[in-house]
DNA sequence: TCATTATTGACAGTATACTGATGATCAGTG
DNA sequence: CACTGATCATCAGTATACTGTCAATAATGA
């Protein structure tokens, strides 16, 4: 039978699990209630601000129906608005708001702090090399998700 | 601004979302109604036939409070069965079923075709270091975690 | 033995992720 | 212009994951 640890899909799951963690423990401990998927999207908000709910979605690699209620806590937490475009009624534009950019501005610390934490236990050579596998496998199955990345 | 493409987060996200939607493609294939946390619980059941949900929960590094519905839908499902253990009336311990067996034997040939699909970009060298970096980071990170891994 | 502490399983509540469906709207074609 | 098909946002439902709490029970130490 085969080990857990020789399972590429329960390797990748623990060190998820792993990741997610330090993201809030660095986050709380700097002052910010954001989850790793909040602060993706708000942070892409604000480099394509205007940016419309399912183009957000394509550039984060989230499903179109998660993006809704991360889209809602964004905007219920005061940190983005949400209006409707005037070029296509159907969508929604979003929109950092002065909070959200100081909210921003200041959690980028902590997770640049969570991002090496998440590998401690790798070399910086180890973590360029896994970040290069990672990408590599992802870019393999970008299509196999319901949420693939969409670039821009 | 740091890209997602440089975050280790990020990257362990989107391949664990591959992971699972293979997973979950290859098992309906296969004509199975199993997710792959659901799976690995029963692996592990079968393995150690007896256990009590917290053990089963550090041997596959779940929390304990997940745990609680993945063997509720398992046992609903009718593959395994929860009784009082004799010794400690607190706990209960978890055996499979012959259906439950049946599902274990039946599925695994799909599993085995999952864990080589999902890093279908990766030569098989570098899949072995993917894993190797993967086991690193997460005996380093393990601890982190609300739910570590606990070998027995 | 008795009081304190720890452990097991469960529950409520929140936040991803997904499937599948729906209403509103847009774009392209005849 | 009317029709068809695609797209945007949302909703209902299911399944992880987590925080924090609780009752029942076990284990430990004074």
């Amino acid at each position: 039978m085969r080990d857990n640890n020789d399972m590429p899909g329960h390797l990748i799951r623990r060190l998820q699990q792993i990741a997610v963690a330090v993201f809030h423990s660095e986050a709380e401990a700097a002052g910010y209630d954001l989850t790793p998927v909040q602060y993706a999207a708000l942070a892409a908000i604000s480099t394509s601000p205007g940016i419309d709910q399912v183009t957000l979605a394509g550039l984060i690699a989230y499903d179109r129906t998660t993006i809704t209620g991360v889209v809602d806590r964004l905007a219920q937490k005061g940190l983005i608005e949400r209006q409707a475009s005037s070029r296509d009624r159907r969508a929604r534009e979003l929109t950092m708001t002065p909070e959200g950019k100081k909210t921003l501005e200041g959690i980028t610390p902590a997770v640049t702090a969570a991002q090496q934490l998440m590998v401690r236990g790798l070399t910086d050579d180890e973590t360029e090399e896994l970040m290069r596998l990672l990408r590599k496998a992802i870019a393999a199955g970008n299509e196999l998700s319901r949420a693939p990345l969409r670039q821009v």
